[in-house]
DNA sequence: CGATGACTTGAACGCCATCAATCGCTGTGG
DNA sequence: CCACAGCGATTGATGGCGTTCAAGTCATCG
């Protein structure tokens, strides 16, 4: 659902495509309204996407409807990438959102030739892989509390400006990534209010302050 | 540790480098015994290996000891791909397996001036992705049931020959895989048998045959 | 204000883990 | 050749962690 669109005549990821930014690629941008979805899984993959502003989750489904997200995409990050011509993920919008996106064939024309392209791709894929190999780790062997624990060290790095963590997406949302309930997330994010190890600033409980992050880091490993 | 070795002048990655066997790398092959490490976490990533014969399996560790296994390597899968300078994962032989192992240098020093090698290399990382991909959702959101029933789809498919499908790895290897404990698998095994899913044909129960694949296939989804 | 949605908290349940016993096969040594 | 130790697997009993069901609070928005 693109409500705005902003064309540029030059090169223009960032991120890890930022050393190519030289590269004879065009990319447009697009906002994405809160809950839309940005793409589905097994459509066409014709576009490489890049957050400028806002928050994307990417997830898969079981034909009963039980979700896991596989990650969170934050501004820089790059997501729509590794898939081979369809889609393996559906992505959304968590809050207005804008994206810039790439069609995926002028990559590929341009990494056929210039090798440093297809380092790059190479590169941002094998970080994803990286990611997801963690992420296995945590779904299949930690417990509840180490999972929260590490997704609030995680994103601690990953969105915490002057201190304070703003987290754009649910409670459910958050579950869903972790592999647990919204109620578990909620009852080890309380525990750890109580253990000192956080600070919640704001009634809608989106807004947090890690206290002792090392407390935490003792809880995952 | 190595006990026997065979160079090779020439080509000689199969699979999914089968396409590029005219590629300048040279390769080795060793053996290693069952239940051998091939590599460690964290060691520095000189080769890629490619399983020639046997089965090997890659697996991650918390600190207290538990395991995740990502996957298991059968004969013409490549492994140890996809590090950077560090393994990533600890790979151990399941039994007597024999590996083709190429420096890591010299591919990505054939993929610096040669486009379709860097190519090949990406989808191998890609492939890799999806599987670990499925995975996560696995881990995070099926059933001890499902998770069971997708491993001997997955197995299945893989290493099933003339109808029979002969296990290299432990009870406690699969519930490492698959997020679970060895009770839990055997459980689930000996459910589907008596449901008529399966039959074990030898007394060690790692030989089975599938008698009804789409049953399975309805549990997982 | 009343409705809705996000979050927390409590109570009870259930799936899978844990603990434990047993069986069968393999290999080893007396 | 047999006794026995060791390992892998199955099976049973029990328990606990996380889920499920449910109630209640608070903020936002019509």
């Amino acid at each position: 659902m693109p409500t705005n669109l902003n064309t540029h005549p030059k090169p223009l990821l960032f991120g890890e495509l930022g050393d190519l930014s030289y590269a004879k690629v065009s990319s447009v941008e697009f906002k994405h309204g809160k809950g839309t979805q940005i793409f589905g899984q097994a459509e066409p993959a014709n576009y490489i996407y890049q957050v400028i502003e806002g928050a994307v989750l990417s997830h898969k489904r079981l034909s009963d409807g039980r979700r896991q997200i596989g990650a969170f995409h934050l501004p820089g990050d790059i997501f729509g990438l590794g898939n081979g011509d369809f889609h393996r993920f559906t992505a959304e919008a968590i809050v207005d959102t804008t994206v810039r996106l790439v069609k995926r064939q002028s990559l590929e024309r341009v990494a056929r030739t210039d090798p440093a392209m297809a380092r790059s791709l190479l590169t941002m894929t094998t970080d994803n892989l990286q990611h997801v190999e963690n992420h296995m780790l945590l779904l299949g062997r930690k417990t509840s509390r180490e999972r929260v624990a590490a997704f609030l060290l995680e994103m601690n790095g990953r969105l915490t400006a002057a201190g304070v963590m703003a987290l754009p997406m649910s409670r459910r949302d958050i579950a869903d990534y972790l592999g647990l309930t919204l109620e578990t997330v909620s009852r080890a994010l309380s525990a750890f209010q109580r253990k000192g190890y956080l600070r919640f600033l704001d009634p809608t409980q989106r807004h947090i302050v890690v206290l002792n992050a090392s407390g935490l880091a003792k809880l995952d490993r």
